[in-house]
RNA sequence: CGCGGGGUGGAGCAGUUGGCAGCUCGUCGGGCUCAUAACCCGAAGGUCGUAAGUUCGAGUCUUACCCCCGCAACCA
């Protein structure tokens, strides 16, 4: 079996996720669930990053120990992936003993290769906040944490040889044009950061204790970028007793991370691997962000939305929907609870779940819940519509492959209206009406057409079960049942049975898997969901 | 002259290699009755940011300018 290895950033877990970490999370294993669908043996990594400064700070806050802390965040963080049933393989906390430990031989091989040297930091540093700033980063001249003043101080500290490494970098990036995506974001980092000279990264710190110790140097911590990147290879055992599963999955095939720590993954993170002698993940997936009308989300702008909340109302697969269909990666997307409640009744409920509902009740009405078995195109229709059908397999599998997976759904939703319109065409309800004075082979032709009209719903409905598999796995089996099709034995392989369903009953009454809001009520509703 | 992205019918967006300007929602009209006031069809509505250029032909290429957004290095 083929490998597979995704990963996501591992979250910094120094206040609530919001939706925008969920955006990522849900991203990551709907790629995971359709990797996994098509029979590839994945490896789904997800985690949190638990060290630094303002965690050690938070936790001063909130009175506990950072350990404390850090074990209450990482819990609430497991339970929220469990409620969104996300599917992941493993989780690691950069305070795991073996991370800690593997980060630290690490640092002793990049300082014995020469790699890391020691030299000194200077920064603004603001004495109450206890933290460096740079000149960039200062507000007015002051500190941009707590507006007091700031001094100019240096203090001893370890440094990445970044320089050494900028052209086999950018030789990289050229000779991998799949390696970033989308490919203005390698672009932003060559103009940026490489051109300019990539300046060396600062990777120790004394100014605070919650790290990694560096084991030839005690006072000194490693850095949390450093320490965070390291993860997606300690989590497979790189460097441990058991590497086994390391040699299995690594590289990367694909890490998806958010727009606000691209430079992280694509400038040091590379370099990190090739001081490493490691091959490079074959793809980066840099997505855009959930942003709100009136900007970034932000408690004191009373605009945030939490995605626990959002499911627990109108259920996960809702949700997942909206994030995944509103979010393309390479603009942002925007939430409104108008958009979010449009998207329901539109997308969910006018055009999938009545689709599904009207067609199992016309199975029943007109064949007593069995369907009829394939009997070739006797509806003018029925030849382009298995066309259809095969093509939008095709439009979405190009776009699953590039990562693309709000164009993958909107092919799905094509296709949905399209089905939509098959029933329009071939009007069941014409051909099961019988009509004063028709012979008996009339009766026959009609009613053969009507059977063809049937078997060709169930097995676009069964298609489009399968399709929104990896986004909508409640949904999807709650279709299969409803048209009498085992999920159990679903794969993307069965999407080439289209003509080969036999011994199917669907259920005697369509139950909606969606039904319809009212919108002013529910826009209302989230609209105090977000001031709270 | 820092770099990048974008400016397309009322709103939100598609528009690969230049060749009759599309989609979703909204509006107006019609059809159907299997279904959730759902579904299907049709219509109105755009000088594709501005100006110039290349071309038989440009939303699509070139140049200049205007506006919006992101990035600009060690906070994640």
């Amino acid at each position: 079996m083929e490998k597979f290895y995704l990963t996501t950033p591992i979250y910094y877990p120094s206040g609530k996720f919001h939706i925008g970490t969920a955006y990522t999370e849900v991203l990551a294993d709907s790629i995971n669930r359709y990797k996994k669908l098509q029979g590839y043996d994945t490896f789904f990594l997800t985690g949190t990053d638990e060290h630094g400064q303002k965690i050690e700070t938070k936790a001063k806050e909130a009175g506990l120990d950072p350990k404390a802390y850090v074990d209450g965040q990482a819990k609430a963080a497991k339970e929220l992936w469990k409620e969104m049933k996300i599917d992941y393989t493993k989780y690691i906390r950069t305070t795991d003993e073996y991370h800690v430990k593997a980060c630290q031989k690490i640092f002793e091989r990049f300082l014995k290769q020469g790699d890391i040297y020691k030299g000194e930091y200077e920064g603004w540093y603001c004495e109450p906040c206890e933290s460096y700033f740079t000149e960039t980063q200062l507000v007015d001249g002051k500190c941009p944490d707590c507006g007091r003043e700031v001094k100019k101080m240096k203090e001893e500290a370890y440094f990445f040889n970044m320089k050494k490494y900028a052209d086999r970098l950018l030789k990289y990036y050229d000779e991998h044009p799949d390696f970033i995506k989308p490919a203005y974001r390698k672009t932003e980092m060559i103009n940026n950061f490489i051109k300019p000279g990539l300046e060396d990264l600062c990777v120790t710190r004394t100014s605070f204790d919650w790290g990694i110790k560096v084991l030839s140097d005690e006072k000194h911590v490693i850095y949390v970028w450093l320490d965070a990147l390291m993860n997606y290879l300690t989590a497979l055992g790189y460097t441990s007793d058991d590497d086994s599963l390391f040699k299995k999955y690594w590289e990367p095939d694909v890490q998806f991370v958010g727009k606000d720590i691209a430079r992280f993954h694509l400038i040091y993170w590379p370099i990190f691997l090739m001081a490493l002698d490691l091959p490079l993940p074959k793809t980066i997936v840099v997505h855009n962000w959930i942003t709100m009308k009136d900007g970034k989300m932000s408690k004191s702008k009373g605009n945030v939305i939490y995605p626990e909340q959002l499911a627990e109302k109108y259920g996960l697969d809702a949700t997942k929907y909206f994030l995944l269909r509103e979010v393309p990666t390479s603009s942002d997307g925007l939430f409104t609870p108008e958009s979010f409640v449009s998207r329901y009744n539109f997308d969910l409920c006018n055009d999938l779940s009545n689709l599904l509902n009207r067609t199992v009740s016309m199975v029943n009405k007109y064949f007593g819940g069995i369907v009829p078995e394939y009997n070739g195109h006797k509806n003018e229709v029925d030849e382009s519509y298995e066309k259809d059908a095969e093509n939008v397999i095709t439009e979405f599998e190009n776009h699953m492959k590039e990562y693309e997976i709000a164009n993958a759904l909107q092919d799905i939703w094509t296709f949905i209206a399209r089905t939509n319109k098959y029933i329009d065409e071939t009007s069941p309800w014409v051909l099961a009406k019988n009509v004063d004075g028709e012979g008996e082979e009339e009766k026959k032709e009609k009613e053969e057409k009507l059977k063809s009209s049937m078997y060709h719903l169930i097995a676009g409905l069964k298609e489009i079960a399968i399709l929104i598999r990896p986004f909508m796995n409640d949904t999807s089996d709650n279709i299969l049942r409803q048209i009498g099709v085992d999920s159990k034995e679903i794969t993307f392989d069965s999407l080439k049975d289209f003509k080969n369903l036999k011994n199917v009953n669907v259920i005697e009454k369509g139950e909606p898997i969606f039904m319809r809001l009212n919108s002013d009520e529910e826009v209302e509703y989230i609209k105090n969901l977000m001031k709270k």
